[in-house]
DNA sequence: GTCTATAGCTGGATAGAC
DNA sequence: GTCTATCCAGCTATAGAC
């Protein structure tokens, strides 16, 4: 019987993979490395390569891992009542963000990362559309682009948070409150 | 008499930006070594310390260099009589926008790289804000943000781009589309 | 200004003991 | 599964000859 784990008792492997995420956040992709994994995750770093094989892999699955649940995250979002504001929250909530950015610059240079950022933009992209394009339907909105209004959250929310990290807030608000006073006229005051 | 260098005979200096350049845009900021300038360049690596110092002032050096030519780019495009069309142009024209994204993911964890960021991005919003402004009033825009629309504009150029690299699009026409007819709608049909 | 040589370090990855 | 030991490559940075 093989005993279950719990977040006091990681298995080795999800160890790692948090070791990865944490550094990756605090110093930047590039810090990663395999003796850096074994200190922080207080494991022996020949170990990377016994679950991943090299580093590469590593990057990947710690990507699909983040992927996974910001998609469940998303699923549960897109089938609230008011799905365009759970939307909205969605994109400018995910703690994933920053890890996001990381991902980015890493797949300028990695082939393998980028291929699965490439297909998971899509996946998420495709699930957006489908409840967006029904949202927008229900309600006044039918004249609006699905596709359009998508990529405008999407974009300036990528923008404030990466603006935000240099100490940079003009016209934050305003564009904010652009993006929310289009939410409220099709789908109605934000329900708390 | 100091002979004038031209394209075809650049000081060793501005050919170790150059390749700098040149690596970052093709391999990420990771690649660019002391060592990788040096072939590259088709000099000694030693010469980066004896022109930079180290390699994060290298790093601040080119970033600086490309900042001021975006600069003096951006004060013709607001010049122009429909400075918000030459704006946008301008703001997706950048062949600057991919190196500026390898300096975002440098500048997390190169505290000498985001003080200069956000510096240049400061420098670069109130310029910005400044035109819009003035164009907005001067047509029948008084009514918008010129924050919100400067916000909207730089956010979307950049993630489509981002987009595109991972040969993700779609949508992207919609979205373009919908920014141009606001900019026709104040400032007229783009002048060709 | 440009080069050689080199010190000192960190990294990816593997072989093999336990 | 986990560890030690190790090879080899590449990096930053400096000293010093020319």
């Amino acid at each position: 019987m093989k005993p279950a784990r719990d977040a006091e008792n990681p298995t080795t492997r999800s160890a790692l993979l948090d070791a990865a995420e944490c550094i990756m956040l605090e110093e930047g992709y590039a810090a990663v490395s395999s003796r850096r994994l074994g200190t922080t995750a207080g494991v022996n770093p020949a170990l990377v390569y016994y679950y991943f094989g090299n580093m590469d892999n590593l990057f990947v699955e710690l990507f699909r891992r983040g992927a996974d649940r910001s998609y469940e995250r998303q699923l549960r979002a897109l089938a609230s009542p008011q799905p365009l504001w759970a939307l909205w929250d969605a994109i400018n909530d995910q703690s994933q963000t920053a890890l996001t950015m990381e991902f980015v610059a890493l797949a300028n240079h990695r082939k393998a990362i980028r291929a699965e950022i490439a297909e998971s933009s899509r996946r998420f992209r495709a699930l957006q559309l489908d409840a967006v394009s029904s949202a927008l339907a229900d309600h006044g909105g039918a004249g609006y682009s699905p596709g359009a209004l998508i990529l405008l959250m999407s974009s300036v929310s990528r923008f404030l948070r990466m603006e935000e990290a240099f100490e940079v807030d003009t016209g934050h608000a305003e564009v904010v409150e652009l993006i929310e006073s289009f939410l409220r006229e099709v789908e109605g005051e934000r329900a708390r």
